[in-house]
This record gives structure tokens, sequence and C-alpha cells, in this order.
DNA sequence: TGGGTAAACGTACTGTAGGTACGTATGCGC
DNA sequence: GCGCATACGTACCTACAGTACGTTTACCCA
């Protein structure tokens, strides 16, 4: 019985390379998710990636290794669009809202790979969550922590208010694409009023 | 073979109530989880509760369910213990530093459970995290925004603002468990600071 | 040029957990 | 005392994560 399941078939290939990158497995999850939602299987991703479960597991690592691999690309398109949101932008109200706006269209941007990584079906779910987190609470925090002595505050709550921020943007998302009807402009527009002025507001005038 | 793998048996029991309720299902799903962490199955929780499978999807319905039910009971605990924290206390600063120090305790007392309840590996992972989301953030919606109205502001924001002041907590909560060695008290007056002030602090002065 | 070795991959399996169909034991009403 | 509804356990199905093993191919050295 031949089976010619997919187009691959065993053997060393030429060139010394592997013919299905780590990248290009990447590649087929995120499409996999977009197309299955949150909810596909290592075996679909394999399929689309045109290999087997295995070379799954050769490249990445199991479900977690994946969803965490899936995280990292995500943080990195958040922080790259963020980053040239407030390019050469003054620290300032107006640049926090760029800030959340980018945030917030780079989630809507990225739907389906965004509610994987955050609800993802895995075991360690709730370390995992904190480690997506984590790739967009870090930078944050260097840049708060640094504000902060630059005006002459303590820095040390950098690290609690990146973690703080980056939660507050995790919930409203998935609220935000789940229902709401509201432009991304203008919820960052309302975070950003309690964000930056705080619930401080003088009562009445 | 005579099984009598618990001390039930089959057949309607006296007094047309059941013997195993809905809440005491809940019970035991709690302590299997403070007992053996979040990745507990559904066949140890039945265990625990002195049933077999079917009886929790007669009395709960499924994982989904069982995560909604343990998060209302969690976002109840929350919610009562943060209300009597603040009971008859003005609204200002030392106020919010209460609400979010009694949040982070609850928290803390609830550690597994809370664990469960936000990363729990389930289908609709992201709607149920949502879900628990809601059940906090209601009630404070509408305290925002009547404390907006009050105070002359646009109360339009009151739900955004729940839902970020629960995001905030809960991401800062999952990463001050997860090795932080910081008080409840002083995360809460880290976190009050940002909430209460805004980042708009003056510059140096 | 041919055989040995290592790389790469698919096949087929195992284990586990969620969910369900069905049979059986018991109390209640007539 | 005999049906009938109720309550529950047994046993099963299914899906998926994770893995052991065999097979196919390229490279390399004699």
């Amino acid at each position: 019985m031949v089976t010619v399941s997919s187009g691959r078939r065993p053997g060393r290939p030429a060139g010394g390379k592997q013919v299905v990158d780590r990248e290009l497995v990447l590649d087929a999850a995120e499409r996999s998710i977009r197309r299955d939602g949150p909810l596909v299987s290592l075996e679909a991703i394999a399929l689309e990636a045109g290999v087997t479960k295995p070379v799954i597991y050769a490249r990445i690592g199991g479900r977690t290794e994946l969803s965490n691999a899936l995280s990292a690309r995500l943080a990195d398109r958040i922080v790259q669009s963020v980053l040239s949101a407030i390019a050469d932008q003054p620290v300032g109200r107006s640049a926090l809202v760029l800030f959340l706006a980018a945030n917030l269209e780079t989630v809507a941007a990225n739907r389906e790979l965004f509610l994987y990584v955050t609800g993802g079906s895995s075991d360690d779910s709730p370390q995992r969550s904190l480690y997506l987190a984590s790739q967009s609470a870090a930078p944050l925090a260097a840049q708060l922590s640094q504000w902060r002595a630059d005006t002459g505050h303590n820095p040390a709550v950098g690290e609690a208010w990146s973690y703080a921020i980056v939660g507050m943007l995790q919930l409203t998302s998935l609220w935000w694409l789940n229902q709401v009807e509201l432009t991304a402009h203008g919820l960052a527009e309302q975070l950003a009023e309690l964000l930056w002025s705080g619930l401080r507001t003088p009562p009445i005038a």
C-alpha cells in the first residue's frame, strides 16, 4: 500500500537543509489559526505545513512551546507597531493615545492569533499567559522606569506599572473584540484618559 | 463482580432530593483544584465529590460551565471582600488602595482557584476569561459610571474603565503570585499611584 | 563506484481526558 | 404490589497530545 499522504516523502533532503523550516511551521500555524480559529489541533497545523506531527515537535517542541513562539511573534508585531506609531513623539497624552491605538489595531489585525495566544488551551496556561505578557511588558517597563527616573520619581514602580498597562490592554482588547461598537481610536481615548489623568479628576470644578 | 467504587449506589434517594448537590460538586471541585492544581480532570473532581462523571454533567454541565461557575464564586468573593474593605470610606486615594489590596489578598487566598479560572484549559477559553472578568467588572462599571456622573464627567467611559481596571488587576495578580517579593499592600500602593494620579505627574517640580 | 552511516521523516501507536449512550437500582403513586 | 419516573454507575466513543520505531534518502570515504 503506497500512502502518498503529502507531497513530502521520507529521506534526507539535498543540501543539508530541512525543507520545512521552523519559521514555515509557525507561518502554517498562523494560517491554520486564522482559518479554523484558536482550537486548531497540532495535526491540522502539521497538515497545513505539509509535514506530520513529529516534525512539529522537532522544530517547535509541543503545544506550549508553539504558543510561546506565537506569543513572541505577536508581541513583536505589537512592539514594532507601537514604536513606529510613537516615533519622534514627545511624551504626553497624545503619544499615549497613539500607543494605545496602535496596540489595539495590531490586536484587531491579528484577532484569532490574539485569542489563541491569550486563551489557548494548554497545560500551564497561566504561566504561558504571563510569558506572553512579559514579552510586551519588558520593553515597556524599561521605558517607564527611565521616564520616572528622568522626571525625578521613584522608578521602582516601572515593572508593576508595565504589567498593569499590558493587563489593561489585554482585557479591554478581549472585551472590545467581542462585541463593542467602538473604534480603536475611541477606545484608546477612553483608556488614555484613565491612564494619563487618573481617577483623581477635579470634582466638578 | 461487585464493583463498590464509591459509597453511593444507584437508585432514587429518599426524600426526592439529590444526595450530592450542585454546591457540593463545586465545593469538591475547589478542594480538588486546591490540592492538585489547576490541571485536575473532571474525573478526579467527580471522585472527590463521591460521584461519577455523568453526575457532574447533570449538575454543572461540562468543563466550560464548571469554569464559569467557579468564576462566579471567585468573583463573588472578590466583590464581597472589596465591598467590606471600602465600606464607609470616602472616595479617594486611600479607598482605592484598600480596594486594590482587598482584591489582591482575595486572589492570593484563592491562588489555585484563580489560576484555574484565568488559565483553565477549556474550549472557548477567551470567552470564558471574559465571562469571569465581566462578573467583577459589571458592579465596578456601575460604580464608576455613577461617580463620573456625580462629578460632572462623561459616564460613558465607565464600562471600558472597569474592564481596564479588572484587566490590570488580573495580570498584575498573576505576575505577583508567581514570583514577586512584595506585599499585597505594597503592590496596591504602586497600582493606586498609577490609577489615581495617572502617568501625567508633574515633571520634577 | 559501492557500501556504511547519519539525517530526516512518515506510520502507527499509546495514554488521557472530555463527553455520552445505556442499563440498572431504588423510591413514589395508584 | 406493580408500573413509572428518577437517579446514578458502567462502559464506551472520540479527539488530541505526545512518542517509539521503521524506512527512505543523501553524504562520505574507501
